[in-house]
Formats: structure tokens, C-alpha cells, sequence
RNA sequence: GGGUAGGUUCCCGAGUGGCCAAAGGGAGCAGACUGUAAAUCUGCCGUCACUGACUUCGGUGGUUCGAAUCCACCCCUGCCCA
């Protein structure tokens, strides 16, 4: 019933390298570079399903920690899976708790079984291991499964990296081996820091393990851009051409085009939904504090070329009254109009792969992009 | 007319002799946010020549080394009684 699991390479971009491509999933298939929108609880933050679709999300991601805490990956089951659960009958990517593990940190114990940690809901002592993550996450059903892996902090010293980066490699072995569901796919997550030799033998373990796709992981915690960009550069050349790659948590546009012109396929990132509640969206020329002062009288839209629906029917003013009044509409019109840039960008730039001009497109992209305005 | 409670910085509201430019909220203005413990968090919020000075707590005058705080009178507001 279910199709097998693959990525197809449909061409890379004649004048930057860039990947264009197909993930075939059970539940669809995803033309990639694509960005995931984040969903942490079974939902993205003031979302509906149904907006989702409307702004042309073809994957999203959810959590194992959360979803594991609350309700609990049987009663999800019960309900017939996370797609049935939370209506969403395309893709979906589960993160497998790793991160979750390292943005706790100081709640938690890292041993070479597992982790144990207390639950930020009340406290209660829980245990989180690779065969339980992959347990938790073939009872959710998500397409793609991540493996539970080591995040390390910005800066980290080489020795501590290596520990934590040989510590995943395991875990990525014990995962595949606990991982039981054909209609799955599992993900193995490069690690190694900010170090280029571990990043490279990750990334060569890793490959070896013929997993259907990786994750890069432990970027974006706070280094400068730069320094994500080279460690991109330097592990491309030994990721499996054939297998799709997943920048993790990353999100902002100038990342996603630095990404995607060193051979990233796949995004997650918060941020878009994030700083949205908080009263801040993407333009073309930079990002815009809608919540202040400035945009109290700009009776227009935040973009008026944009499709989304935020565009179509709301001003700046509108919006910023919303925000200001504390109305949750202002949070939503926002999410819905950050969604779609990043969405929007991520379908030019695959029109632009596939035209072979990705560099053009970059340059023009940063000549209207204000980067002193950026995140 | 009598009694009574009160008038504090944009608003609400603490403070009842020095540690008060004055708690705490709210509003306002900014900043942060990248595999979501985030519709959250942080900062500023009398003025200026800003490690100091000046103006401010209904008004005027007084007591005191020193007053938003005590006294006198006046103005205004709420409530009660006639």
C-alpha cells in the first residue's frame, strides 16, 4: 500500500551546484530544496491544517519530546496516528528529542544508554533512549523519523565534540536497529560541531550506514554564519549524492539560499512562526517590526506582491492594531504571511535550479534584501 | 448646610518626616527571537549640560536641618445625613 520511501535527483543547478529533487512519501510526494514549517505540539502555532495547505506546505514537522509528554504517543496511536490526529494528510517529519534534550540542558543526564530528564510540564522524572525514541515515533507514524542524537553547544571544545559526536554515531546504529516500520523513513543526523575533521567523519559514518537520509545537525545555536557555511562546505562531498539532506533548524532567507547552494534539500525552523507572534514578518527588503511605531499608519500591506492571505486583506495598520490590541488575528495574519515568504522563496529558488540560474537569483535576492535587517 | 473618605508622575495604585524622582500594575516606546518550556523574554519609561542638577505628589502659606508625608486655610471629587 505504502510506497517505498525514496529521494529522487531530479538535476543540480548549473551555475551554483544547487540539488533540485523529489522525496517520495507515503503521504506525497515533496519537491525539495523545501522549507518545513514547525508544528511542535501536533500544530503550528496558530494554525490551521487547512491555512497550511492553502499556503503550500508540503511537509511539517513535529516533536517526539512534546508530543511523548503530551498526550502521549498511544493515545495518539490510538487515534489512528499523527496524520489522523491532527488532520493532516501530507508528509510529516518528527524530530526525535535531541534537541529538545540540549535546549533543557541543566534538566538532564546524558549517559551512554540514554538520556533521563524532567519533563518542563511538571517535573516528573522521564527517560528518553534511542530505542525509546524510535518506539515513540513509529507509534506517531510520521514519514520521517529522526534519529536521537547528541546537540552540542556553541562553543564546544574538540574533545567534548568528539564524545558527543561518537556518542551519536552509536545511537544512530541503535536506532536503525530498533527501527522496525518499512512505511518510515529514519534519518541519521550529522554532528561534530564546529570542527570540519569531526564533521567530515560524521558525515562518512554516517553515509555508510545507508540510511535514506541525514540530517545535519547542531547548527545555528548561536555561531556566526560563516562558520555554519563552512562546515556545510565541508562535509558536502561526502554526503550520499542520492539521499536527501536536512540543514536542521535553520530558517531565515539568506540561510536557506547559502544552504541550498551547498547542497541542502530540507529546512525546519520556528523562527518564521515565532518572531510572527511576536510582532516581526519577513519582507524582500528585510524583516519588519510591524508592532512598532512605524507601521501604525502605513495603510497598505505588508508586501504588496505577495499572495498570501495576510496581503490580500489586511494593511500594515490593520495588523499592527491586531498585535498592539493583543488580538490573537494579528499573531495569525502574521504567521500565515511568514509561512508563505519562506515557502514562496523556497519555490523560487527551485525554479531558479531549475533554470540554472540560483547565483542570478541570490543576487538579486540580496539586492533588494536589507541584511542589516535580518536575524 | 452637616459629616465622612479622598485628591500621587499618561492611567490605576502603594507610600504617611530623611534610605523618594517616589513600590507594583497597565499603557506607551524599543530590543531579542533559527531541529518551539516563547501569543514569550529583556530594556527604557519627569527633564537636562545625566556617578550630578533641576522640576514633581490638588493650591497657597507655614512647622522642620529636612515634607508626597505634619499644621492652617482654600479648591475639587465620592459617599452618608439633612
Amino acid at each position: 500500500m505504502s510506497k517505498p520511501f525514496t529521494f529522487e535527483l531530479i538535476k543540480t543547478c548549473k551555475q551554483s551546484g544547487a540539488r533540485l529533487g523529489v522525496l517520495h512519501t507515503p503521504h506525497g510526494d515533496i519537491p525539495t530544496p523545501i522549507y518545513m514549517p514547525v508544528g511542535t505540539q501536533a500544530c503550528v502555532k496558530a494554525m490551521t491544517t487547512r491555512e497550511m495547505e492553502e499556503i503550500g506546505t508540503k511537509i511539517l514537522l513535529s516533536n517526539t519530546y512534546h508530543l511523548h509528554l503530551r498526550p502521549g504517543e498511544d493515545l495518539i496511536a490510538r487515534a489512528g496516528g499523527l496524520h489522523k490526529f491532527m488532520g493532516w494528510d501530507h508528509p510529516i517529519l518528527t524530530d526525535s528529542g535531541g534537541f529538545q534534550v540540549f535546549s533543557l540542558a541543566g534538566l538532564r543526564k546524558i549517559t551512554e544508554d540514554g538520556v533521563s530528564f524532567r519533563s518542563h510540564l511538571d517535573g516528573s522524572s522521564r527517560y528518553l533512549s534511542p530505542e525509546r525514541s524510535m518506539q515513540v515515533q513509529e507509534a506517531l507514524g510520521s514519514d520521517i523519523a529522526m534519529a536521537f542524537d547528541i546537540c552540542s553547544a556553541y562553543p564546544t571544545d574538540h574533545a567534548a565534540a568528539e564524545k558527543a559526536m561518537r556518542t551519536t554515531h552509536r545511537w544512530a546504529e541503535r536506532c536503525k536497529k530498533a527501527h522496525t516500520r518499512e512505511d518510515q523513513a529514519l534519518f541519521g543526523i550529522v554532528q561534530g560541531a564546529f570542527y570540519k575533521d569531526l564533521r567530515i567523519e560524521s558525515a562518512k559514518t554516517l553515509a555508510d550506514m545507508d540510511l535514506p537520509g541525514y540530517g545535519i545537525g547542531g547548527l545555528s545555536v548561536g555561531e556566526p554564519k560563516p562558520i555554519m557555511y563552512d562546515m556545510l562546505e565541508a562535509i558536502e562531498p561526502y554526503m550520499p549524492k542520492n539521499k536527501p539532506r536536512y540543514l536542521m533548524g535553520v530558517g531565515t532567507p539568506d540561510c536557506f539560499l547559502e544552504g541550498v547552494i551547498r547542497g541542502v534539500d530540507m529546512f525546519d525552523c520556528v523562527l518564521a512562526t515565532r518572531i510572527a507572534r511576536n510582532g516581526t514578518v519577513f519582507t524582500g527588503s528585510g524583516r519588519l517590526v510591524i508592532r512598532n511605531q512605524t507601521s501604525a499608519e502605513e495603510f497598505f500591506p505588508i508586501e504588496e506582491d505577495c499572495d498570501c492571505y495576510a496581503c490580500r486583506t489586511a494593511t500594515r495598520a490593520y495588523i499592527r492594531h491586531l498585535l498592539k490590541a493583543g488580538e490573537i488575528t494579528g499573531a495569525r495574519l502574521c504567521s500565515i504571511h511568514n509561512l508563505r515568504f519562506l515557502l514562496h522563496m523556497m519555490e523560487e529558488i527551485r525554479q531558479a535550479i531549475m533554470e540554472d540560474r540560483l547565483l542570478d537569483y541570490r543576487r538579486e535576492f540580496y539586492e533588494r534584501y536589507d541584511l542589516t535587517r535580518n536575524f
